[in-house]
DNA sequence: CAATTATATAATCAATTGTTTATATAAAGA
DNA sequence: TCTTTATATAAACAATTGATTATATAATTG
């Protein structure tokens, strides 16, 4: 049994917004299944890299997602520490899995894949 | 047993946004527990009455809310059939009870009752 | 170490947003 | 019908936002 954690409306509506603009909320759903770095979002949402690194920082800065440096890929994932976590799984359990993006892009022979 | 309608980013994202401001967040949270005039909302929130106005516009815009009038009032309330519903329901289950806040105006006399 | 690849950052700019002030509409009451 | 009360709307404006272009940083590879 979890017993929610309240969230002030102050708080709360930072994180609103940062997902209420369609690239940040796509990339927040694609990260809740798999971390990705820069250039597979890039190649997925089809949008500058430069683009892409601004929101990243902006989901970073609110703590939403973190980054770990894998030589020269910054991967991006879920932070799942974060007191916002639980309201982030409920929202993106509203949208379609993005599942099939990442595998498409297998595909293509784009993943990138550090071992 | 309720099947999760998935909802698409793009949509989902304007509600977000929606979402994504203190006012509106706390005058849908307010709305959860009951109905509200726009002068209620104006007391409660301390904001200006064309504010207040122009934020539930943009929420009945959304289907978020639906009005009512009743002599010269006009009772905005949770559109509890529109599609984006759930999301609603779930986004506000994080924030805190407004409720006090509608009992401290009826201490204070300013709750708006029409029978 | 020079070139390449991945990412970040900074500057610029157009578009959007939220508030205020002023005015319009609409119902209620004297 | 005139006044009051509640709400909507419009115009103006400052602040914020998101994209682009250009440049910087940092790791990798030859």
């Amino acid at each position: 049994m979890t017993t929610i954690n309240k969230l002030d409306v102050e708080h709360g509506s930072i994180v609103m917004k940062l997902l209420g603009d369609k690239t940040r909320l796509s990339i927040v759903c694609l990260l809740m299944h798999d971390e990705c770095c820069v250039c597979e979002l890039v190649e997925i949402l089809q949008m500058s890299q430069p683009s892409i690194s601004q929101h990243v920082k902006k989901l970073k800065a609110a703590e939403i997602v973190k980054e770990r440096r894998q030589g020269q890929w910054i991967f991006y994932r879920i932070n799942t520490d974060s007191q916002v976590y639980p309201l982030i799984e409920s929202i993106t359990s509203f949208f379609p899995e993005q599942q099939e993006k990442i595998i498409d892009l297998e595909k293509k022979g784009l993943r990138v894949c550090c071992d």
